[in-house]
DNA sequence: TTATTTAGTTGACTTTATCATCTATATGAG
DNA sequence: CTCATATAGATGATAAAGTCAACTAAATAA
């Protein structure tokens, strides 16, 4: 097996594990929308702009689903006194107790994907996936 | 850093990476097409059938997938002796060409992503992957 | 000030995905 | 064998996701 054939199937059972565990909390948001809230909860200070660029979409499509998270009271607009053509998205308190539900699942996911492994080699796993991204950062001049 | 950020910055670096570099053979197929064709190409005596439950989606689209791949004369259907409710789907020459160009790309690709690096580190990275899926398969009874 | 850029919003549209339903073949139970 | 049920694929009707162009308002540069 090499290296793309390996990293492509583990991400493929992460996530298919990662959908099969988030049914039992179920929510009734699409993957965009969890997605969406989740890169809210993760960006400082978060705008609409932000999150376009952090998911790398749309922005009239960043922009419906924003106005879906409001709408389900998951996100509320703040003014922005910085600037004040946009708005910070903070989460609500139910969109915070969802994004704690889903941290719950993803730890527990990835905890058990990582059980039985000692500290350092773990450890040397995640300098290695820094290795790689570093390595294609440079080859190909990416701007990520 | 912890291990599902180092995972899925680490993909998301591979995905960006490939996309960019997918563009340079200038491919008149959306992403979805792309990975049906892959998956075509590597899925023995691929059906539709087998390629829906391959790429996890609805058997409707798959349908209108396949039938653009043979529209644009990528693969060719052929009648399948052991079962006449299905087809085979085979790869067609101009297919076979395609899917090599992309393996061209996906090698250069994973090839700058683990240079410098030691074979046996690569290795045991690699088998780190293979642990991390069986701990997962093991610990939610997955059925991948 | 004036011109240009940027954040966000919206309408119109395309693409992608899903659902229900249909036909034809396959398979299992009796 | 016959009948019931399951499976592969096809298709129409929709729904969801994503894109494009145009617009307003605020910010920034010249």
């Amino acid at each position: 097996m090499n290296l793309d054939e390996a990293l492509f199937s583990l991400i493929h059972t992460v996530r298919n594990t990662m959908i099969q565990q988030l049914k039992s909390l179920d929510i009734n948001l699409s993957p965009m929308h969890l997605k969406a809230l989740k890169a809210v909860s993760k960006i400082d200070q978060c705008t609409g702009q932000k999150l376009a660029d952090f998911m790398g979409r749309d922005k009239a499509q960043i922009n419906r689903l924003i106005k879906e998270l409001v709408n389900q009271d998951l996100v509320v607009k703040t003014s922005n006194e910085q600037d004040k053509r946009s708005q910070l998205l903070i989460l609500a308190s139910s969109g915070e107790t969802l994004i704690k539900q889903f941290n719950r699942v993803e730890k527990d996911v990835f905890e058990a994907m990582s059980a039985e492994l000692a500290g350092d080699k773990l450890e040397e796993f995640i300098e290695m996936t820094q290795k790689f991204k570093s390595n294609l950062d440079t080859t190909f001049k990416n701007k990520n």
